[in-house]
DNA sequence: TTTTTAACTTGCATAATGCAAGTTAAAGGG
DNA sequence: CCCTTTAACTTGCATTATGCAAGTTAAAAA
């Protein structure tokens, strides 16, 4: 696979593609914090507790905008932050987290414990777990990206 | 994150427990080999259109054995040929796999086009079409894995 | 017995990562 | 206005992982 710099396809395999965009370890942790951990700040993504270091956190913040999964805002308080937030193509990749998150609570159980942050959000359902996550996002957005208009999902095919 | 080597886990996160075990380039196009393609040998591995090279191939089967993702036999018709296949918990992956492969049709539709073998196995629903993959697993393992017998999806939590 | 072959190793060059220490420009405070 | 702080990056450099080619080993085939 190499290089996801270049981001050039080697297959037309859907598995491969997807995994050139977010086949490392780090981008999907970023994805995580905004999705489920309420995250929009570098400084937020940085003091997360798996430690990501600022070069690869601003390379990834990035690769991740170009590749049109996230883009970001200036803080309405303040000119030099950046508030980021995932895309529709974004928010979609909560059925990948949703699942890695599963299989590891099924079969890595003495490791993987839910977060509190998260475990408050378990309602009932797998779909209305996904709908508040959704509807959390869209209610930040509402209030700090300006002209975001409350977005629905992509998710039909296959 | 660090090294995959080691295995030790740096947060209690569901998430990024299961990238520390499967959060590479290569150990889900692996998976993606057995699960869909119907691969089970190293040089089959190693003839897929991605070209994974010999050492690297080696390492993620030894490790995704470890952490009992995979496991082997010897071939019927040779000592020194191996036979790989899922255990269990490899083949709850699909749901991850798919939930990739979504994405990806999806969202990066000019990039990703489905393989003729897994479009053939696309009957109906996507529950149809998991069903089908892991029979196609239960019916080569009835044949190549002594003593191995039909098994059931662990899959119910979260 | 000699030659293939499957499945690995090994060595070495290149690329990605981690870590600490800058850098830059906006905010805040006096 | 000037000095300090802070957010978001860069840069340099050591460490680690990856890619590639060339072995190695032991079982099969000829």
């Amino acid at each position: 696979m190499v290089s996801k710099i270049e981001h050039n396809q080697r297959t037309s395999c859907p598995i491969a593609c997807g995994l050139d965009v977010i086949g490392d370890h780090w981008s999907l942790l970023i994805v995580r914090d905004m999705l489920y951990l309420g995250r929009h700040e570098f400084s937020e993504f940085v003091s997360g507790e798996e430690g990501i270091s600022t070069n690869i956190l601003s390379d990834r913040l990035q690769k991740l905008k170009a590749q049109g999964i996230i883009d970001e805002v200036t803080h309405p308080h303040s000119k030099r932050r950046k508030l980021y937030f995932l895309t529709p193509k974004g928010r979609d990749l909560i059925h990948v987290l949703m699942a890695i998150g599963e299989w590891s609570l099924i079969h890595m159980p003495e490791n993987a414990k839910m977060a509190d942050k998260i475990e408050s959000l378990l309602g009932g359902t797998k779909e209305e777990f996904v709908a508040n996550v959704l509807r959390e996002l869209d209610e930040w957005e509402a209030q700090y990206v300006i002209g975001a208009a409350p977005r629905e999902a992509a998710h039909s095919a296959l």
